[in-house]
DNA sequence: TCCCTTATACTCAAAGTGAGTATAAATTGA
DNA sequence: TCAATTTATACTCACTTTGAGTATAAGGGA
């Protein structure tokens, strides 16, 4: 009974596209996420994160969202509070020799389906969920629901896939009890939860494209419509229909054009867009639909 | 600098559907959202939430969802972080003589679009927003998206809407400085952002109802398709067009005949339906849209 | 100049959606 | 008893959205 005083700690998935590759922001060798305790003089949990990560990267803090909150144990025994926040820039030097940005699906090659390799890991995975689940029914739903081979697969359940292959302890994180048997699932390890919280940022990042106009955090001021669509081929981890996805954009009125084009690269020159002013200025409401292709 | 210690809070957004009007859970006379205190020896926040509204309903707690964290300043100069939840049940007598369920439209008047007074709270709100709007190109575009009149009305924006009005000083709670004014705006209040806590607790669940089967949490094992509809309807504060309403839950397959129907009524005996159990058992895929009708 | 590459425009069928109409089966009341 | 009323359920139709394919345009390089 009782409240107890605790610690807070604030964790950040900070999310960048750098030649259609979706980076996060690591330290300690890529083997952890950003984090750092609420400090005293931040007015909100949201200051405190952007005031922290400016200090760390030298570069300011563009779209911000919560992610979760949840409660551990700390080191010591007491009870500490973390709360996750995920946000979006563009990729800049470090300054902390600690911290480097690293693509996101060298922590989930599963989760990256914009090339047959991504396949092939899930047929890999999927032989061994299929062992695991055994004749019970339940068990089959979910692994065909989730990694249900080509036909549907949803881009969405990161998180749900990283949970089921959890349970059937395929995370090396969620095995350290067993030692020698090797990790199952290929993709590089985290500290604690911190790929689970990878896990959810990436799902959340996934679901919010299609219907609010996040992107533009992550691009150039000046894009053409390919170096959109593979910015949005990136974070989906899927392939888009070049023709649809150029309807879908144009006729939601997401973009307008420069008047310049691109030039030097072989093939005809690009036409250069910038995304609307009305579009920058209130993008609480809007939508912004992706059309997935396969 | 230095990590501080803190005091970590409950905050549940409890809701249940009865005769077609969404309720919410309320203390201290509807002033308030039942919060308490993270205790030890709860393993995690969810366990600590659940433990704690089932010893005040002695009714058990559903489907429940994190909604947000924030930080904010304790009585006595220390700083507290409060983790609000979204909870959903079926309306059960509380045994706390302090605890009551009330209409969640008692407190957002103009976000129930069923009946013509919706509209009229509307009216009266965008007559206000438009004084303080002005010529002011970005505040009326704002008003229009948000409140813009009957045609094009997004009954998820309900925090962004919140927002405006407090932004604008319609909201009592915004201006307690202000004395003597009256309240522009109808709806009773709340103590600190409870009523904002409720407002994001709305928009989130009519956001999830379109694409999670979390309906079945607030109606009783079997039931009718109005009955459905009816309460999908008081969540949305929308009326729904009814052959394709059925249209679309027959096809997406979310339920299945009992076999019985109702007696007794005016009317011809209606169909009683039951979620199909796979929807039950593994509701973290799957999705269910619903047909907004206006 | 021809060929290769990329950009952009157009077509078409299938599926989904909004809105209305028609029929069925009970209760109610003259 | 039977017509009126009420609610449930089934069907139709036009329009929009979506998935997928094909065709043309405009540059660079051999």
């Amino acid at each position: 009974m009782g409240n107890e005083p605790i610690q807070a700690e604030l964790i950040a998935v900070l999310v960048a596209v750098t030649d259609g590759a979706p980076r996060v922001l690591t330290i300690e060798n890529g083997s952890a996420l950003p984090s750092g305790p609420l400090e005293t003089g931040h007015r909100s949990l949201q200051a405190g994160l952007r005031a922290w990560v400016e200090r760390q990267t030298h570069h300011p803090l563009g779209y911000v969202e919560q992610l979760y909150t949840f409660a551990d144990q700390q080191r010591g025994g007491g009870r500490g509070i973390s709360v996750s926040y995920l946000g979006l820039t563009r990729e800049a030097p470090v300054l902390d020799p600690d911290a480097a940005w690293r693509g996101w699906y060298e922590y989930f090659p599963w989760e990256d389906h914009r090339h047959p390799e991504g396949q092939r890991h899930v047929a890999a995975i999927v032989r061994h969920l299929a062992a695991w689940a055994g004749p019970v029914p339940a068990r089959q739903a979910r692994l065909t629901a989730l990694f249900g081979a080509g036909e549907g697969w949803n881009e969405e359940l990161v998180l749900q896939r990283y949970e089921l292959l959890w349970e059937a302890k395929l995370i090396p994180e969620a095995r350290r009890a067993r030692q020698g048997a090797p990790a199952p699932v290929p993709g590089l390890e985290m500290t604690h939860d911190h790929r689970r919280i990878l896990a959810t940022a990436i799902a959340r990042l996934r679901a919010k494209i299609k219907y609010r106009p996040v992107m533009f955090e992550l691009l150039p001021r000046d894009f053409t419509m390919l170096e959109l669509q593979q910015t949005m081929e990136a974070l989906a981890g899927q392939s888009l229909h070049k023709p649809n996805f150029r309807r879908l954009i144009t006729q939601q009125d997401l973009v307008e054009e420069t008047g310049r084009t691109t030039s030097g690269l072989a093939g005809r020159p690009a036409k250069l867009f910038r995304f609307r002013p009305a579009v920058l200025e209130e993008r609480r409401i809007a939508g912004s639909k992706l059309p997935l292709v396969r």
